[in-house]
This record gives structure tokens, C-alpha cells and sequence, in this order.
DNA sequence: TCACCCACTTGATGTAAGTCAATTACCGAC
DNA sequence: GTCGGTAATTGACTTACATCAAGTGGGTGA
């Protein structure tokens, strides 16, 4: 996501180490001790930034390594015979990408930066080897891949049951969580994805998409400008997304009643 | 997936132990040499049979274990505010249950038993200690895992994409492909979802279900008798459901072309 | 054996979202 | 600055699937 306060990238950047990263308690090294994230450090590689439609790799590459966004995003999609792309993941800074290539040590999806994005490169081999000798590391992974396994399913029950208007809240309410995680406003933010983006991950046309924020506009939850989000009236999305109860996980949640 | 020749539960089931298990290439012991599965058997516990409708877990419980299933199969669902259910898992013998409650350590979902099923228990504490001290059983914990993630994304793919007729085809396709690898019969089983189960699943009403599997039947693409499917055409039915391609993974595919 | 229930089937009708098409608004290249 | 291309918006029309409704048939229990 291009951000409402984007950090500059330094050179200086390239050398940061994980103890220094921000991102620390959202990433890998949650939960290490000092020396284990020094242990880390040795393996992970910083890469240079990708720029905007740079690839990461692209779909049938064999798997080599996991890489955590530093800065930036990177969206994934795979492709299907008939040339279809369905996107299967939007990936924000502290998210580890490259867990479903694992099994069969090929990549499954293609991964692009939407835009400029740092990366650090996390090679497979290593880190399994490291994390047999650091428990908390081998934690740590194991609960980031069931996390994707169990927010997957949830993407999956969106599509199922969830019209074009509950669909579309609930992305942008994720979306606005997972920005408050990071540090960043949950209620203003530029949107890395198009429409046409947004909508092919949502299982929608670029029309739909349009309309349903025009909607969301005239009923006064939001406002737009292209990719600029201003959300209005967070709670009021919440129900919309049948996620009001989900206020707890990160949120004062005023009243579950009031919508 | 109650299957064309069910094998009868035996109470010496109950003392086997992986090394003789027939699934022992599907499951966790892949890989492992006889020593570290005779460590892996120490901690899995057998539990007696569920019978149909049974609960092995539900949504909101601590999560203790990971489940594989022996024999008979088991559906995962949740349920969202409104207290609609959506189905996530549908799995058969030599498959892992539970990998979506690792990271927050509570079931997100619910399991219940669609016949009479019996199941291995396998404490994740003990687990993931082992598998520190068995790299092989560590390495075939993330590939499960990394599966797991990769299915999902197909399943949202398809959800996202395909109209009721390639989604329909495309469960039918890798029902079979399933029960081909667990040396089942690829083209005549009986469902054990019903015609509801299987609409949930698929993102589809019953009625619509019920219409495309007489569609199917219309054009002789296969055969059904309430839960009794037999497939007639399984290459036109991949192709439906985009998969022609996929063949090389477990079929003798004939020609491509010949749709 | 009958009666009831439940899973499933089939048909008629409604609707949310897709498709097609026309316009407008940006953005980058020159 | 102007031009051309792409992204987004908006409207008119179509369609796939949902919904509503009326059967059918197998299985179970008295």
C-alpha cells in the first residue's frame, strides 16, 4: 500500500538488521530472544527494491526461499488454463510470502510489487535448518501458516455467501486493520490495487466494484478519489462485513448495537 | 466418503500403529525412517470410532491435537455472526485436520463426522517437539501445511471464477483424484456430502446442485443414484472444470484435445 | 403396511451482478 | 500545452443463479 505518511527508502535501509526492524512483533522474530534474531539475521538477505511491476517470481519458478515484505506491497495471482489470473493475495509490510510453494518446491502464483517495495529473501534450507534449533522460530512459523490457512478459509466463506456490498466492506475493513497493526491510519489510505484489482479478488466486475463505492459514498461511509480511502463511519462497514463482533482483536468496539 | 468396498472397523485397528498403516505415504510418517515413526507412534493416540453426526471438535474450543482421519471422513465448518454455516474441509482418510487453530490456539471451526470414522489423535505440543529432534517429520509438517494453503487458494480460485456447472465438475474431479490416490475407486463412490453440504460447500443452492447433477446426467457424463455417483465421462468432466491440463498429476491423459 | 419425514427433483418467477456501451477523468509522452 | 491511452464511472439491458413452490420417492418407526 502506498501509504498516508510512506517512509523514504534509505540505503541505509538495506542494512537494518531484523532487531532493528519495525516490524519485529509482526514478522518472523516474534517471540525470539536476542541472540535467536541475531541467529536469523545471518540467513535473511536484503534484496534491492523492487519497483512497481517488477516481479518477485513468477508462477512455475522453483521455490527457493520466503520473503517478507519490509516496505511497499506485492500482490499474488495464479493463472488458470484458459489465461484467467485469479489474485490470491495482497501482502503488506511483515507478511511472509511464498508459503504455498513449499509442498512441491514450485511456485504456485506469480508475486509482483504494486509498488516500490522492499523485500528480504529468506532462504527455505536455512531457515528450516534454523528453526530445528530454535523452538520459538519454529513456532512462529507454524502459526503464520496456519494464520494464512484460517484467513484463507475466510476469504473463501466471503466469496461463498457474502453479496457485492458485504464483500467489498469487508476488504476494506481488513484492509484498515491490518494498516492499524502496521502503524498507519485505519481510516485513510491509498489503495495499491485497482478497481478491476480489487474486484478480480473479490470475485467481482471492475463495474460492481465502481458502483458499490459509489454507493458506499452516497450513503456517507466513505469517500473516494481514485485510489485515495477516507473511511467515515468504520463501525457501520464493520456490520456491513458481518465482522462487528470482531471489534475485540483490535479495536475499542463502542457498541456492538450501535449501527 | 462411505466407499464402494468399506472396509469393516476391526478392534485390532484400534492398536495399529503407523508403520502398518496403509496410508502411511499420504500422512504424516512420509519420509520417516522405522525408527523416528516409532517415535511418531508413541505420541498419536487411537481414539474409539465416531459415529455419523459425532463431533470431533468445535468451533471456539482449545485446540489440543491435530486429527488424521483412518477411515470415513469428516466436514469442517464455521459459522459467521448471522449463525450461517460455511463448510471448509471436506477430509478423507490419510488427511490432517486442525492445522487452522494453530496460531491462536483456539478451533475457528467445527468437526463432525459424516459416517462412522475413526481417527488418529496427535498432541501438538509432542508433535512440534518431535518434530525439533525429526527434520524429515518437520519438513513433511510444512509441506501438509503448505498444501493446505495451496488447496484453499484453488478453492477460492474456483469460487471467484467458475459458474455451478465448473464448480460442480471441478469437486467431482478432485473427489476422484482423492479416492484414486487412497486406492478407491476414481469413478463410482457415494457422496458422503449431501446435496446441501455439497451447494455449501461450492458457494451454490441446493436446487442448483440438484439441476447440474441432472444436467451432467443428461449429457452422459456420469450416473447418480442419491449419494451413489458413477463417473462416465471423467475427461470431459476435467475439462468442465478447467482441468484438463492437471492430468499429468495422476492420470493417463488420453489427448488433451480430445475435449 | 401405512404414514410421516426428509432429501431431492423440477418448474415458475425474481433479482443481483454481469455484459455492453458511452462518457469522463487522469497521467505520461512528446 | 496537447494527444492518446488507461482507469473509473454511469446507464441500459441480459443472464445465471436464487427464491418460492409443488411434487416425488426412499427409509424409518409404529
Amino acid at each position: 500500500m502506498a501509504l498516508i505518511s510512506p517512509q523514504p527508502i534509505k540505503l541505509s535501509a538495506l542494512k537494518t538488521a531484523c532487531k532493528n526492524c519495525k516490524l519485529h512483533d509482526l514478522c518472523l522474530p516474534l517471540g525470539l530472544d536476542t541472540l535467536d534474531i541475531d541467529r536469523l539475521d545471518e540467513i535473511i538477505k536484503r534484496r534491492k527494491p523492487l519497483q512497481k511491476g517488477e516481479y518477485l517470481f513468477r508462477s512455475g519458478e522453483v521455490f527457493t526461499a520466503l520473503y517478507a515484505v519490509r516496505s511497499g506491497s506485492i500482490k499474488t495471482y495464479s493463472e488458470n488454463e484458459q489465461g484467467d489470473e485469479q489474485i490470491n493475495g495482497l501482502y503488506l509490510p511483515g507478511e511472509l510470502l511464498g508459503l504455498d510453494a513449499i509442498h512441491d518446491e514450485v511456485h504456485p502464483c506469480s508475486a509482483i510489487a504494486l509498488e516500490t517495495t522492499s523485500l528480504c529473501e529468506i532462504p527455505f534450507i536455512a531457515l528450516e535448518d534454523l528453526s530445528q534449533h530454535i523452538p520459538g522460530l519454529h513456532h512462529q512459523l507454524f502459526r503464520i501458516m496456519s494464520k494464512e490457512i484460517a484467513s484463507d478459509q475466510t476469504l473463501l466463506m466471503l466469496m461463498a455467501q457474502k453479496n457485492a456490498e458485504e464483500r467489498l466492506a469487508a476488504f476494506l475493513v481488513n484492509l484498515s486493520s491490518r494498516l492499524k497493526q502496521r502503524n498507519f491510519s485505519d481510516i485513510e489510505f491509498f489503495l495499491s490495487l485497482s478497481r478491476k484489482d480489487i474486484g478480480n479478488y473479490l470475485g467481482l466486475t471492475i463495474e460492481t466494484i465502481s458502483r458499490t463505492f459509489s454507493h458506499f459514498q452516497s450513503k456517507g461511509l466513505l469517500e473516494t478519489d481514485r485510489k485515495y480511502v477516507k473511511i467515515l463511519d468504520l463501525h457501520k462497514l464493520k456490520s456491513i462485513a458481518g465482522l462487528a463482533s470482531d471489534c475485540s482483536q483490535d479495536e475499542q468496539c463502542p457498541s456492538k448495537t450501535a449501527s
